[in-house]
DNA sequence: CTAACATGCAACCAAATGGTTGTAGATCAG
DNA sequence: CTGATCTACAACCATTTGGTTGCATGTTAG
């Protein structure tokens, strides 16, 4: 199968571009519209109060951040989604709530430390 | 208890402000560090090459997302992190992911319809 | 009190972002 | 072939972003 592949880790510029990507409303609409079913490029701009070319744009940043691929079908472009790309960020983000509860644990493990002595040592 | 309380829905510029506070290394780098540990702006911005105002426009950012808050301890102010917006934030992003197991389970549906005939009619 | 420190904030700048219009190339319908 | 459609891309513009420096203010240490 193709499917399991654990994939290397994101770059900087990778996950930048993920975020940046999710970070306006057009762009996951049109990600959710994708999800939904495949579309042509202008079969998603009819959604959209703007420009054509504007939603091209906004496919461009999805694509360049993979959460999207395009394929050419005649004259049309059909979009594809890439779950396993927002899966990634999904994850990525549980990672950091990981460290938090890491922090927690940490404080935890010294709270049970049962004080044994008040460090009263002699110096020289 | 005031723990596991239902939020209400993010409106898009929460998210905006979400994503978009995610979508730089340096603030992504900011929110680790603090969930590590509580630290003040200036003991942060020590680690990045750049000005204090800098490191505290970042941290701005990230209060504005409410990804992370800050509480004044004397003339410093401390930064904690908020991982109850990080976990929203990755739910967000599983719900996205839910809409595209949807489709393919609306695809089996069709699939599963044992056609019947292969419409095969007269035309005129 | 005074000096050092931590912060807040304004002004400024370059680059990126999000939109527009216009032009041109491919492809499909008739 | 011709016209309509879908896409690509360039040029342009306003706004936002990510950085800087400089200055003012509050707080702590001596």
């Amino acid at each position: 199968m193709v499917v399991d592949q654990k994939p290397r880790d994101l770059t900087d510029e990778e996950i930048d571009r993920i975020f940046g990507a999710l970070a306006d409303s057009t762009r996951r609409d049109i990600l959710r519209q994708s999800m939904l079913r495949e579309q042509s490029v202008s079969e998603l701009a009819k959604n959209y109060a703007m420009s054509f070319a504007a939603v091209q744009k906004h496919v461009a940043v999805l694509e360049r951040a993979l959460l999207v691929t395009k394929e050419r079908r005649g004259r049309e472009q059909i979009v594809h989604s890439n779950p396993a790309a927002l899966r990634r960020a999904a994850r990525l983000l549980d990672a950091y709530e990981e460290l938090w509860r890491d922090r927690i644990r940490r404080i935890e493990a010294i709270l049970d430390e049962t004080p044994p002595r008040t460090g009263h040592d002699q110096g020289t």
